[in-house]
DNA sequence: GATTTTGATGGACGATTGTCCATTTTTCAT
DNA sequence: ATGAAAAATGGACAATCGTCCATCAAAATC
């Protein structure tokens, strides 16, 4: 038994974070206030002083939180994966373009977070996830298909790939803020893999998809 | 003579233009208040009720301003590039990522109206500039390039390219607002063209940088 | 130069912000 | 059951927010 005491404790902790979460989705980081979300964690005033000696630090909480959420999402879609580096790229790409990680929701907090995060390291660590553990995993996988490659200057390529895809991975998230209706999953997922398949033919293909014009270059096969 | 009544009007209309647009870079959006304003601009506290109706119209045209200015920027060094598509997009994408474009100032105003675009749809669209005419400049140049390469379902390959080019572009936006100092513009131009050149390897080449997977994956000349 | 017109001023105003603490309530240990 | 300890409450508080207007200054018109 964890103790009443301390299990209340924590359960109103998360319900602070999870309204200032809430709040941050469907109000904007400038209509957060102390009043709005003790309203909608039903609890009283006090409590954001007591638990987290202030705003600001229960709103880095929240941040760090919501990077957490994002980041577990992630890594527990690329436990399914296979263990072939293209698989385990293709899972991350559409991963992060899932519904469940890509939505509504997630995009409004990420972007808010992301305004402020010029003006407050604290948070701007948090929106950074990316560069942090995401970055490796796919750097690792693309180290893998440019060694099998035998590429030439493999370290360089892996992490342009890197770069690139976590570039475009970006893009399509701000699509998706931009233009949430309008926005199309498999679209997205597919021009990503559209621009992998034309750096590395041999590792990805575009699967009923029309051709690229790399592989329309190719010269005719010798007679 | 334009009279000097409505030149100063003018005159102090773009003067709290300028101080938004300098709090929201400097202290972020959350910070920007009525007083911040009017004391940067040097005016009186009445000013922005007299000339834009409220605060909040004010921050609005503050950003339309902003977007207009990244725009006019953009424009104005595509000009100067020649009339070939693949020398147009080369001149969008390293003018994207020039420091006149790219800099600390306009990556910081620019996620911070986005951060509150998804609650202010007046703000989202000026926060959409890439959407409209920029889109529009990118996808004239892919699809000369598909219509000579010949390339099958070129509308949709034109249409691909420039969804992706314009995904980079943001993703490099994004490495930019998250590391300023370890940003290299070199860099990320290159890997945009390393994309480029493996998807139209005719009509982009990497000028000296190491050769991609996709040219080496093709097969030995006829003997 | 007098009068009208318009722009500019800065303080008053009520509303709302975040912080903090005296008090009450609940849980734990005895 | 009783006392000690911890958690939760909600209102007081000064500070700040954005709006608005009575007043003043200056330019344009006569």
């Amino acid at each position: 038994m964890a103790g009443k005491r301390e299990q209340n404790r924590e359960q109103n902790r998360q319900a602070l974070i999870g309204a200032v979460l809430d709040s941050v989705a469907e109000k904007g980081i400038s209509e957060t206030s102390v009043s709005e979300i003790i309203q909608r964690a039903g609890l009283s005033r006090g409590m954001i002083h007591l638990h987290f000696g202030g705003k600001d630090n229960l709103v880095q909480a929240a941040a760090h939180h919501s990077s957490e959420e994002y980041y577990d999402e992630l890594e527990a879609l690329l436990q399914t994966a296979g263990d072939s580096p293209q698989e385990r790229i293709e899972m991350i790409v559409r991963g992060d373009l899932s519904e469940r990680v890509l939505n509504r929701r997630n995009v409004s907090i990420w972007y808010a977070f992301r305004g402020e995060s010029r003006n407050r390291k604290a948070i701007a660590e948090h929106s950074d996830t990316r560069d942090g553990r995401l970055r490796g995993m796919i750097h690792n996988a693309f180290s893998r298909i440019v060694r099998e490659a035998g590429t030439p200057d493999a370290s360089g390529t892996a992490r342009d790939a890197t770069h690139g895809t976590l570039a475009l991975l970006e893009g399509m998230w701000t699509d998706f803020l931009l233009h949430p209706d309008r926005f199309d999953r498999e679209e997205a997922a597919r021009i990503i893999f559209r621009f992998l398949s034309a750096m590395f033919p041999a590792h990805f293909s575009l699967k009923g998809a029309v051709r690229t014009t790399a592989e329309e270059a190719l010269p005719p096969p010798c007679a």
